[in-house]
DNA sequence: TAGACTAATAAAACACTGTTCAATTAGATT
DNA sequence: AATCTAATTGAACAGTGTTTTATTAGTCTA
């Protein structure tokens, strides 16, 4: 077949992946470049655009590997069937938050990863289907909660509101990791949340909740 | 003295920060750089650099700028003086999200710009005195029309809130603009920020609030 | 008025960045 | 043993922010 390679695809990836994290668990993505890390893995610029595509789309995979890790971890909550629907959406957004917390610089990285050369394509290409499919399901297991706690409610008013708490969580994660929430006393970010979770099920369910 | 200015102070500064402005109006910040900004204002890159210190400076002018016109505008609902705690907060919050949505850009930049070369004096460096004060008190207006909704709840706990309620507003801004909110239905972000506060207060205190 | 001084501006070099492309190289195939 | 081919690389390119050196053009002084 031609030249065999020092590494395989699986070994190459892992030694990528593997460089790229313990990298990322320490300093912060801006501080890595293309060229680091082909240093750091002992191979040429080059040899990681050939394999990757691009150096935007390598940060990708790393991307769609802490979501897949995430995503664990939150199904793992999930799956804890001794919980009530208040306890389980307490859990999930506690997990969120201290994901983000552990990993930072992975789940900032996300956020913060923007495609080079105002990608036409990519505004309008709709997400791959299983992605797509995995974020419903996600936001599904909120809604389910929030019916068991108020059935009154239509179908999009629990939407709305399944999006409103995750956007809560995910706003008092970034200020808090940023240190941008300007508590004079060294008020952790989960109180926040627990106030959050809290107060708009209170005021969600109409009464106080379990 | 010397060579004479071909534009004084003031004036170079408004010639800079209006091209970097309107610029911004249109395109995302990545898009700019030194160089790009000093071919707009017909002057060498060098000459920006020796008068702002270094492009991040530069960027954290026009940061500076922004805050002041969010600050005005957020200001001019606080002083309508006929609306109750409640719409006040509505207000203040549909604000912040409508600045959000019509300077876009120019708001993701504050978020977005980070200080570069691990900068130690930062992390351990406090703000200025004159920006903490404005945080301050900006937070204190929230914390106000929170006591006046419960007086029961220690100012702890307002303080909390106020922070709450605020993250969760700069959360649903943060996804909504950058299309991640997944609501199937095309459904502004002004009904996720409705929810919340209406959400919030409801449980905040207690019972419907006006 | 001629020359020195100086602050404003620019030009060039430097060390980076991601990307492209032509040139290797080493194993498999014939 | 020669050929082929895929893996890998080195060099070139266009871009970035920054630093350093050089050039202005006006003001001040002799």
């Amino acid at each position: 077949m031609g030249r065999r390679n020092q590494h395989s695809a699986v070994e190459f990836d892992k030694l990528v992946f593997g460089q790229i994290e313990t990298f990322l668990a320490d300093s912060p993505a801006d501080q890595l470049s293309l060229r680091k890390v082909a240093t750091l893995i002992g191979y040429a610029p080059s040899t990681l655009v050939s394999v990757y595509g691009s150096y935007a789309d390598l940060l990708l995979r790393i991307n769609a590997r802490t979501l897949e890790l995430l995503n664990q971890q939150l199904t793992q909550v999930i799956d804890n069937k001794n919980l009530t629907p208040h306890e389980k959406l307490s859990a999930l957004a506690m997990a969120y938050f201290d994901f983000a917390t552990v990993h930072t610089h992975r789940w900032q990285l996300i956020f913060t990863l923007t495609m080079p050369t105002a990608n036409h394509a990519t505004d309008e290409m709709p997400l791959p289907q299983w992605i797509q499919s995995a974020i419903d399901y996600s936001f599904d297991l909120l809604v389910n909660c929030l019916e068991v706690l108020n059935p009154q409610k239509s179908l999009e008013q629990r939407q709305i509101a399944s999006r409103v708490l995750w956007s809560g969580v995910h706003g008092i994660t970034v200020l808090s990791l940023a240190d941008k929430l300007f508590l004079n006393q060294h008020c952790d970010g989960e109180v926040l949340i627990t106030s959050l979770v809290e107060n708009m099920l209170l005021g969600w369910a109409g009464k106080p909740v379990d």
